[in-house]
This record gives C-alpha cells, structure tokens and sequence, in this order.
DNA sequence: TTGTAGGCGTTATCAG
DNA sequence: CTGATAACGCCTACAA
C-alpha cells in the first residue's frame, strides 16, 4: 500500500493559511532571509513538513535566476573514465546543493553546439570535456554571464578556466623508463587522430626519444583508438612489421590490455620479449597477467577540481580570474615492463 | 576575442515588439500551438533567431508543470557498469527531448531519501536503481504521480514498473556449464551482503548445485563486494582451505580478475588446475589472460529499456499499467573454464 | 518582526 | 488568424 495520496499541489500559500501568517514568512524560513519569530519559524517548519511541502524550484528559479543546477558535457567516453569523471564531479556538486544535468556522446560539433543550446538557461555553470573538438569554437556560442570550465580540452591562454592532464610529462616520464631499462626500439599505440590526450602523449614519447637521441621511426607509431580492439591490431602490425619493436608503449591502458592480449595469442612473452606499458592506470590494470606497468592519473579528482573551480567562478561572477591548470600524472612500475634482453 | 555580449535577457516581449506581434503570436510559433500566418511565423523566427532568444525554461515549466527532465538516482557504482547505464539511457533520452538529472552514491537510506527528495519537482519522472536497498520503502516517500522506474531492486508484484537482469538464470547457467565440465567442488565468490543482485546469483548457483545432487559446503562460498580486491583475497582464502576447489565462480567480472591474479601469483593455472568464470561479461573479459568465461549482461539495454518504459508511463498517465520485465542474460564460453582433470 | 503587492517569463483562455 | 490578460508559485522591496 502506498501512503496517503500527495495532494495536487501544496503551495507556499498553503503553508501559510495553515500557519496564520503571510506568505513572505514562510519565504524567509525556507531561505533565511530575514528575521523570523523563532517560534512562528518552529510552527511553519512543522506545518511544512505535514503538508509535505517543498518549495517549487521552477517558480523559485524563475525569479531568482538561479537554478541550483551544473551541466556536463562529456565526450562518448569508453569504460572506466567516465564513471570515475562522473564520480568526482558528484561529490563536490551535491555538497555544494547543486544538481547535475549530464549530456554526452557527442560525435561532431553540431551535436554539442546543440546540447549546449539545450542547457542553456537550465544551468548556473558548465563543465565541457571535449578532447576531440575545437572548445573555443564551440563555448563561443555561450552567453558571456555562464561560467564554463574546460576540461582537456584544447586550448591556450587563459581565456577561460580549463584543467587539463599532464599527458605531455607522463608520457615523457613512461618512455625514459623503458629507455633507462635498455628498450631503443619503443614502438607506440596512438589515441584517436584528433584526439587531444592522444597527440600530447605521443608529443611526450617524441620528445623523449629525442631527448635520449634515439632515432625515430615512423612504422614504430602504429594508429589506434583508445579500445582493446585497437590495441590489438596495433600489436598484431607490430609483430608483422620487419622493425619489431622491443617495447610498445600503449597511449591508454585499454589498448595495452588489447595489445597483452595479441601478444600472447602470438606467444610472445611479457615482459620478456616485449615490454608493455599504458595509460591511465584504470583499476584492473594492477591485476593483468602480468599487471601493467603505467601512467597514473587522478581521474576523479579531474571532475572534483572542475567542479570546485566552476562553483568558484560561479561564487565570484565577474571578479573571476580564468586560468589554467593541470593535474600532474606518475608513474607506476609493474611487471609488464622489464630490461631488454 | 568573444562574440558580441549576449543581452541580460532576451524575453518573448523582446521579439514579440520587434516582429510587431503580440507575445501569443510569438509563443504559438515556438510551441505550434494555434494557427499563425506562414509569413509572421517566418518573420518571428528570424527575429528570434536575430536576437538569440530562447524561451525560459523555468517559467515555461512554471506553468506547463512539465520539466522535460529525467531523473536517474543510482548507487554508487563500480567501474562500468555505470557507464554503460547511462550510455542506454542517454541515448533514449536525447532523442525524446529530454534532459537528465542523475544523482548516485547513496550508502544508506538518509542519503537516497535525500536526493529523492531533491529531485521533486524537478523531474517529469524517475529511474531509480537500488541494488543495496529496500526500494517499495523509498518510493514511499515520492508523489504518486511521479512516474517511476525501479532498476533491479527487490520488488515483488506488479505495483511498480521495475526492470530486472535475470541474475538466477545467468548464474544457474554458469553453474551448470561448470558442472558439465565435470567439477563438483565449486567454489562462489558472493557480492556484498545486501546487494539484490549478488544475492540473485547466488540462488542462482545454489540452485544449480541442488539441480544436479551435488553436496554444497559452507566453506565454498566465500564473501565479497564486487571489487577485484575482494576476488583476490576471496582466491587466497579458497586456496588456503582443505576443501579446495575446481572451479571458482565469481559473482562479478572484477572479482574474477582479482581471483585470477591471485592464482597465478600463488602458480595455480588456470584452467587447467582451476576453473574461473565470472558474470557481466565487461569489455576487458574478453581480453583477460586466459579471455573470461562469464555470463553476458546487455547493460547499456538495460537503462534504455528503462527510458522507454518511463516515457511510456509519462505519456499513458493515469492510464498506464505498471510491470515488470526481466532482462535476459546468456553465457559466454571463454578459455578460463576447461573440464575437470 | 510581520504583511502587502508587484513582477519574474511563459502559456492558456478568452474574445475579437 | 491574432491580441489582451489572467494565472503559474515564489521572492523581495517597501511599508507597517
């Protein structure tokens, strides 16, 4: 059995009457603004919660201006990254008492321009992750008065807030480890070609090898996709290549395990033949056979600190200061990784 | 350098003026409402378009009483699964011109209560996925003319729409295809004390193992929590028993892999000393090592079976006849389960 | 400390 | 086909 049947509508008129007073007493309860009677407060409070009453957030919006809501924008992201994304995002956003309308799967401009059109007037702030696509093209679009923080995203200056992963240096920092372990033919699973994470982690493994003097081959960097299929094919190109690589660098996790995988379909061991090393260092990688050696990044803080700097530029309007930052990434050894042989 | 500052707000006034119209004119153009001459029609839209106008959501829905906006309450999830949900539900709800509100990690029943009660108001209908809680107890609280779906929880009857993944006929599957192998001492790795689901599953194996007259010992199943730590200690524990076992069934996918690590580190092989499956059937499965004997669940469907179900409660209203559906699960034969030696 | 009344931007119901 | 105008539920000066 359900319980009694809530009433069609309980309005802040409602609780007034009931109470004997006015409607603006009531408002200065529920919003702390004002002075009121401690005991009258009691009272309204009470009959409130009798009558079930809750105030109507879109009347309340409508006047205020303000929706108590943040929206964010993701990517189709593949697996793990979203959830834990998602995660640090929601945490900051309820303590704030904030709610959070999410959008994603967004395959080309004109679909985000459209949810962005969507959200607009619907939330208080914004949290845009688009690895794939020109940001500044697309936050063009938005009124000047919405505080927008971008998130891995393309962009220079600091024009907008944006947060953004150390993909250059984890990548730099990955490469000289296997070329400290005696790897020189370290070959590399690129991300999506237009992808914003994948070309800066490639950028760090060029630089790296550079830096060491190492000669680069253009057979060694093999195109992928960010998923085990990819991953997998990129090794099975490798081991078919005539320039085997000694050492694959995976430009995620997800690809590595693919790559794991063609490697020992081809009976080729791991480390011992081949090194292999990721990205991102999702939960499982630390229980692969063998567990991977890889780039950790704090993904959920990522969503926390977009949250908490959006919730800031929110607080401060236009005495906001936009900025830049980035979440710094490390380097965790395995043992999918060991010395040339 | 931005665009040119969007005005402090552009009403419906705003464009009713400059077409020469009156706002009912402008407003039947935006909702095709009422008649409107083809030539003002055009005249309003361009306007409109000119000045970047958008109608306001909060006092549109101040006086439609419609949110356009889906509420999705789910526990706090582990890794996948979550972003799978959301994907199917997303999917669905875009293309219905609706928004979403998710909100998750709830650990007790406070919290959900919480943000259910937050939700009010604020959405035209809601998912709700509950695994660790009494759901019919929750829905209480919520007004009777919320549409609502419940996402495998534990609910009898037919009072509510509820959606559900047939985790008996998965696990029963998986432990009868084990037993066809000819193993007798399996082993259970359970999910969390109060999950809906890990309890199905376990009935599931059970089940099974009466099915076919085969002697259940306490010692075989062993606790868990979904996590690939709690399926690695869960291994060790069965390892270190007298009673070890053939083949180790885990409650989830992640457990498995924790389970599988913890083999291979204490040298047991797998399959050929000792079984391993697993339930989900998560992307990685299929690139484990050994690729994971697990039972496939069509997660991304299962949310948008949901969406679907809630639009049609929406749209049938009073009309609407509540059910329940079961999504089916099947199994997937991998290399980490082998006969018995 | 409390009440009155105007208005937030739309939609909906009437008459024209 | 079009235009006034009254709600919708709430907040917020301003007045008492």
């Amino acid at each position: 059995m359900r319980p009694a049947r809530v009433r069609s509508k309980v309005t802040i008129r409602d609780v007034a009457r009931e109470a004997g007073v006015s409607v603006a007493t009531v408002s200065r309860v529920f919003n702390d603004s004002g002075p009121v009677n401690a005991e009258t407060r009691e009272r309204i409070r009470a009959i409130a919660g009798r009558l079930r009453y809750s105030p109507d957030s879109a009347a309340r919006s409508l006047i205020t201006r303000r929706t108590n809501t943040l929206g964010v924008l993701l990517p189709d992201l593949y697996g793990e990254f979203f959830s834990e994304v998602i995660r640090g995002i929601h945490q900051l956003t309820q303590r704030g008492g904030y709610h959070v309308l999410v959008s994603s799967s967004h395959a080309d401009k004109g679909e985000v321009e459209a949810a962005l059109r969507a959200m607009r007037g619907r939330v208080d702030g914004l949290v845009l992750m688009s690895p794939d696509i020109d940001a500044p093209a697309l936050v063009a679009n938005i009124p000047d008065a919405l505080p927008v923080v971008l998130l891995n995203c393309a962009v220079d200056g600091d024009e907008y807030d944006s947060i953004m992963i150390d993909n250059v240096g984890g990548a730099f920092a990955m490469t000289q480890h296997l070329l400290a372990l005696g790897h020189r033919r370290i070959a590399f699973i690129r991300g999506g070609e237009r992808n914003h994470d994948a070309g800066e982690r490639l950028r760090g493994y060029r630089a790296a090898l550079e830096g060491a003097g190492v000669e680069q081959h253009a057979e060694l960097e093999v195109a992928g996709d960010f998923t085990e299929a990819a991953g997998s094919r990129a090794a099975k190109t490798l081991l078919a290549g005539d320039r085997r690589p000694t050492a694959i660098f995976a430009g995620n996790d997800s690809m590595a395990f693919g790559a794991m995988s063609a490697l020992r379909d081809a009976g080729v061991r791991v480390p011992d033949d081949v090194s292999v090393a990721g990205f991102d260092d999702i939960p499982i990688a630390a229980y692969m056979s063998p567990p991977l050696t890889t780039v950790r990044v704090a993904i959920a803080e990522l969503g926390e600190l977009a949250i908490r700097t959006l919730l800031r530029a929110i607080d401060e309007g236009n005495e906001h200061e936009r900025r830049r930052q980035v979440l710094p990434t490390w380097l965790v050894g395995r043992q999918s990784t060991g010395p040339r042989r």
